[in-house]
DNA sequence: TTGTAAGCGTTATCAC
DNA sequence: GTGATAACGCTTACAA
């Protein structure tokens, strides 16, 4: 009957949700037998725990998971998930697989959004270590992986997503950059193209990766790469159209087109549009209507939510073997895919 | 020189993170001078001082903000976001514009998922309450809200977003829902268009929203709205290309479609290019491509970030002022704006 | 079956 | 300047 609110204002002052010992007191208890109750110990008399529970309800009493596991030992219920650019699709996409794994476990997830900011990243590992998660999964932003060292976290696991460890021992799940750049190349290979562009965005890891397997599949078919035709600082679709619309206006223009991300490849089919030309792209990235343009297109698709979940799965391995463990870091790689559409209309 | 792990190694067992008495006690000081330190508690000498600095650093010792946040009083540093879908763009760019603005005043974001299902949401809110979040941001899954109730929540302020508070009073942020349809629909109706279908997904509280605003604005310009041209339970691009589909088989069939997400945009865009007709659409939510589709088109267009961060402003509000305030629940409407694309090309 | 005491890691308060 | 003590809310170990 008597609500939370009213409960509270018995005192003089405002003093916070309600304890385990002021449910004691009004269930006419100690608090362990409060604590006993919500622990479903079989040993309370059914008299008192239903008064406890009376109790419980009468004041809206939540116990104190903070409080919880300071006792109880080491473990919070909470996993940091560190990424780079939450309103990139990939990454929502990501922390979508890590939340519905570690979801299953009760777990809850705390976000950080790093920019691709190196010290942004530090500042937050450090916070969510001071915050005694159980486990983070990052996606890191630079070369600089020091603050990620099994020392400088004290020894919380931590799982590296999309880009790979560096001077550091720790999991990873990476996506087939190199295999995926390869299959969309020998694909406009096929097509009988010789002249082809690249177009990425700034050499992070992953399109660096990219590049170089365009280079590699490009040497292995004794073609040059013309340096003039390779692109890789366009963030946005402006500044891919942009690059796009200057490589199609040289002389002996590309013919196609590998990009290293959708944003680029949605440059290319604008400049196309817009110059009313044609020309062959192969990209990474599967995105909305791309077998509706009208284009020869091929895209390299994955599975992102998975390797988000991949993640996931990792961490939580790690958190159950305990620090203890001394295995060696895994890696894991996602497959990619190439799925061909038709120019036809 | 000795690192964490092998300060840890000393004793018999790895005992977890090392705490304040540790470091103290290779400073050869009493845990109250490392906390004053830590404070920048001017009082301590220089020397004391750097012993400290030097254990600290020579531990990798971090405070733990749990025991911290259970002494020092009530705040955790934590805001809770309760969101229904993180794969959809629309939740992840809200969930940025919160994480900007939270991480703006060194508040961490925890992230819950509940795929529109009111028990996830009650159970999650429940969690994050015992977790003492210092507030929560939720986008209500449905019409029961009780859980989200002052009372429920201990007093957490709670900030709705996306969908208004039903029988109960909280702040919230919403879109134009209802303004946005109707300068869609009369955008179709300057068009000289009569006969208009609506699709929308199944009605959460906006679609429900967007199809009064169809219904108002139709009836307004005295026309009748044609039952057989309203389909709203199109989850998917594939669904709402269906039933687009069936719509522009029937005899008298729409001229054109008010779309009450992109989703149901996109499927209308499908079924045209495989009709080969051609139909003109007014649709809710900003898409990329949406100026290259071959048909006359205008989108509702809105900044969603925005919304997160005004969402996460009034959240900050609340919790400045206590939860001892009063004040009546606010209620923010952020605009939309509709934007037409020329069918040229 | 239930209660008491001690302690998790930190800090406010009051001594020294 | 620095330290002892108690307390935050909870639970393990032991006592009654």
């Amino acid at each position: 009957m008597t609500s939370s609110a009213y409960a509270n204002a018995d005192s003089t002052q405002v003093s916070g949700p309600p304890t385990m010992k002021e449910v004691a007191a009004r269930a006419g208890v100690s608090a362990m037998t409060v604590s006993r109750v919500l622990h479903e110990d079989p040993r309370v008399l059914p008299n008192t725990r239903r008064m406890v529970l009376t109790a419980i309800d009468e004041l809206g009493y939540r116990r104190n998971e903070l409080a919880r596991s300071l006792r109880v030992g080491r473990t919070t219920g909470m996993v940091g998930l560190v990424i780079t650019n939450l309103a990139n699709p990939f990454y929502s996409q990501l922390a979508l697989g890590v939340e519905s794994v570690v979801a299953g476990r009760g777990l809850k997830v705390v976000l950080g959004n790093t920019n691709d900011d190196v010290d942004n990243e530090r500042q937050l590992v450090g916070d969510l270590v001071a915050r005694r998660v159980d486990g983070i999964i990052v996606v890191p932003a630079g070369r600089d992986q020091t603050h990620l060292a099994p020392a400088a976290v004290n020894g919380t696991p931590v799982v590296l997503c999309a880009r790979p460890p560096i001077d550091i021992s720790a999991d990873c799940v990476l996506l087939d950059d190199l295999g995926g750049a390869r299959a969309a190349v020998e694909w406009l290979l096929r097509g009988g193209h010789r002249r082809i562009g690249f177009l990425g965005p700034p050499a992070v890891w992953t399109s660096a990766e990219r590049l170089r397997g365009f280079h590699d599949t490009m040497a292995e078919a004794g073609i040059a790469v013309e340096p003039r035709f390779v692109r890789s600082d366009q963030r946005d679709v402006a500044a891919a159209e942009k690059a796009a619309t200057e490589l199609l206006g040289m002389p002996d223009a590309p013919t196609a087109f590998f990009c290293a991300n959708s944003r680029n490849t949605l440059g290319v089919y604008r400049a196309m549009r817009h110059l009313r030309t044609e020309v062959t792209v192969a990209g990474f990235d599967q995105f909305e209507l791309a077998d509706m343009l009208e284009m020869p297109l091929a895209v390299v698709a994955y599975d992102t939510e998975e390797m988000g979940r991949e993640a996931a799965r990792m961490l939580i391995a790690r958190m159950d073997a305990g620090a203890a463990t001394s295995e060696p870091a895994r890696r894991v790689v996602v497959p990619t895919k190439l799925v061909a559409f038709d120019a036809a209309h």
